[in-house]
Formats: structure tokens, sequence, C-alpha cells
DNA sequence: CTAGAATTAGAACAGTGGTTCAAGTTTTGA
DNA sequence: TCAAAACTTGAACCACTGTTCTAATTCTAG
């Protein structure tokens, strides 16, 4: 049977993908050539070509694995009852980890210009539709006056900036967890939508 | 009198950067090379190295103008009167219009980690100074009481990494300004930190 | 055990992009 | 007007990086 060799292949793969995205990470998507993803997932620059056709296509798997993640938490989110501020909250806090988190965190989904024009297409529909999803659970939770009535699309932009930014500043050894920043950050986000009467405390 | 060639000269000097910085929004950085920063500022590859040792200088000015112009306008409102919550918004509308601004916008501060070792340390003390300073501003409205208790620092890169990522999804012919997008952003930003009691608004 | 398939390595190739250079052209100052 | 300085050019150079290729090695099935 080759189910056996294609399930360890398929593996493979799987692993070459998670050392590309550490690598990614960890020095730059520009900054990692073919040669230091090969140096990642332990094997030869050349033995790539085996597995995948090309950089292009590693960094395409990497995107798509991503924002199917993402997508996959907002999915929950706009299922879930219960108020639109703790489900954007738990959405936020799952993109932080998405992208920080020491085994699993992936930052070249930040980048899709870096994809040859063929590929961009269908990773920007993905992308699109994320965001989507994210800025349906604000909007709606403007409508039922949980939040603020403001611009929608710009508030949701705004959040997924200061969430997809903490690949820019986090460093693992810092005084605080993925989880602790995940916590805080999306506390902050979401406070911001709330329509509380704006009295101004004073001293 | 050389003084008249010499004013000439940098003139020159400060229109290639500016021609530099604009194709470095357009193309992203590490797709803009020589050849496009000449075509953008109207002279031969070649000559750029008259005015400029390599493609690295011109990134490190490039990075030095945005982060002293960051740099005033927070020093500006830090002098200011008046409460904390106007004060950081006019900070981070300034900042919107600093990267998104027609004929001033910049965004290759953004990628410190291009330039070459030797020159990052002084980019990363302006950076850091300017992040220190908004979260001055962020630190002094809470002990004031006028901005909700929590960490300053996280609630200061979420702002930077809200405004910083403008420059991802803005585009010219969008249905908003650059002006109304600084307004409305930095107004979000702001609202996530008062202070006012959480009151939950039903229906 | 062995033939064939699957996998791997490492050298060589080719295009790209930053840079250099020698030789021109324009500008300046006397 | 003329020589020196300032400026400009375009081709050539070179290191780097994605990729290909061939030969060797390992694994699988009968």
């Amino acid at each position: 049977m080759s189910g056996r060799v294609q399930r360890k292949s398929e593996a493979r793969r799987l692993a070459i993908l998670r050392a590309a995205a550490r690598a990614f990470r960890r020095l730059g998507l520009s900054a990692t050539g073919m040669r230091e993803i090969a140096e990642e997932a332990d094997l030869s620059p050349g033995n790539l070509y085996y597995y995948f056709s090309g950089k292009d296509e590693i960094l395409l798997y990497c995107q798509e694995r991503t924002l199917e993640r993402l997508h996959a938490t907002v999915k929950e989110a706009c299922a879930a009852t219960g108020v639109y501020a703790e489900r954007l909250r738990s959405v936020m806090s799952a993109h932080v980890h998405c992208m920080l988190d020491e085994l699993e965190g992936a930052t070249a989904h930040l980048e899709v210009e870096a994809l040859p024009e063929a590929m961009r297409e269908g990773i920007i529909e993905k992308r699109d539709a994320y965001e989507r999803a994210v800025r349906g659970l604000v909007a709606e939770g403007m409508k039922r006056g949980e939040f603020a009535q403001t611009d929608p699309a710009l508030v949701t932009r705004a959040m997924l900036g200061a969430v997809n930014w903490t690949a820019r500043w986090y460093r693992p050894e810092g005084p605080q967890s993925v989880g602790e920043i995940a916590d805080s950050l999306s506390d902050y986000l979401v406070r911001g939508l709330m329509s509380a009467p704006r009295s101004r405390v004073a001293k």
C-alpha cells in the first residue's frame, strides 16, 4: 500500500512549511532565502524542489494555512452567541496567538505583495473574506447598539493593524506572555468600540 | 561663492530622497531597486552614487527624515496644554498624515530591519524616542485619571500599529480622504483609552 | 534479496540588483 | 573665453539567490 509513504510525504511537506514560517518570522520574508528555509527544515536547498515548485509556492501555502486558521476562529465567533464585545475579543485574541505562538506563529501572510501576480488573487480573496467577517461582527454590534456608531470598515482595519503589528515588536524574552498580550490588546481594541457615555472623569 | 551651488546640490539630494520615498511607498521597499529610484528621480542609476553612497544610505536618510517629522509633532503635543485625549488625537492624526499625504507620505521607516547593522542603532534610538514620547502622553493621561488604567506600553504599541497599518490598505482613489481617515482613526484609538464607566447600553 | 521507485545532496546555471568606472557634458569663476 | 570643477551617463562588474540537473542513497514491494 502506498498510503503509508504518501502520508509520510505529506507530513514532510507540512514540516517544511512550518520551518519556512519560522524562518520568515525570525528573519523577515525578503531576508529568508531558499538556503535558510532548507537549513531550518534540515534538508538541502535542492531538495526543497522535490516538495514544492519554488519559493513562491512555499509562501503561498504558508499564507493559506494562516488565513485558514484565522478564518476558522472568526467563523466560530460568528456562530457563537453572547455579546459582540466578547466575541470580537476572542477573535482578536486568537489572531494574536496565531501570529506569536511559539510553535505555530506565522507572519508571512502580512506580505501579500510578495506573491507573484498569479497567486495573489486567491490569497487576497481569503484575506478579504476574513476582514469582511470581522467587520460583520463590528457592524452587527453597532446595529445592536452595543458599540458606538462609527465606520465599521475603518475600525476593523485599525484593529487588524494593531494585532498584526504585534509581530513587529513582540520578543519571546519580553516580560509579558503571548496570552497576556492577547488579553490586554483585545481588551483595549474592543473598549474603543463601546458606546459608553463619554463622561469625562476629572482627577 | 560656492554657497549657491551647494544649496542647489542640497536641494537635489532632497528631491532624490523624496522620489525614493515615493517609490518605496508605491512599490514596497524590497521591490524598489536603484533603477526604480533613479527613474522616479529622473536621473541615471549611476548618478545616484554621486549623491549617496548607496541604497542603504538613501534608506537611512528617508527613515531619519520621517522620524524627525514624527518626533516634531509629538514634541509639540507634549509641550501643549489641554486634555491628553486631544493631544494624543493630534499626534495620531499627524502620524497618519505623515504616512499617507500625497506629497510627503513615507513608509520606509516601517522597515528598520532592512538597514545594515551599523546604521540601525541610530534609527532605532530615534524610533524608540518617538514611541517613548507617545507612551509618555498615554501614561500621564492615565495618572491624571483621564484615561483608564492599563499597560501604557502595550496600548501605545497598539495605537502605533493601527496608524502604521494604514499604509497597507490606504488607496488614494478610495472613498475617504486622508484627513477623514486620520480623524476617525485617532478618534477610535483615543476612545479606547477613556476611563468611562463601562455602562452596557442594551438594545 | 533485489529491482524499481522515492528521496536526497551538492554542484552548476542564470537572472537580478547594487555598485563601479571611465569617459563624456554642463556649469562655474576668473 | 577657457580651464577646472561639478555633474551625468551607460555599460560593465560582481555577489547573491532562485532554480535546475545529475548522480547517489534510501526506502518499499514482491
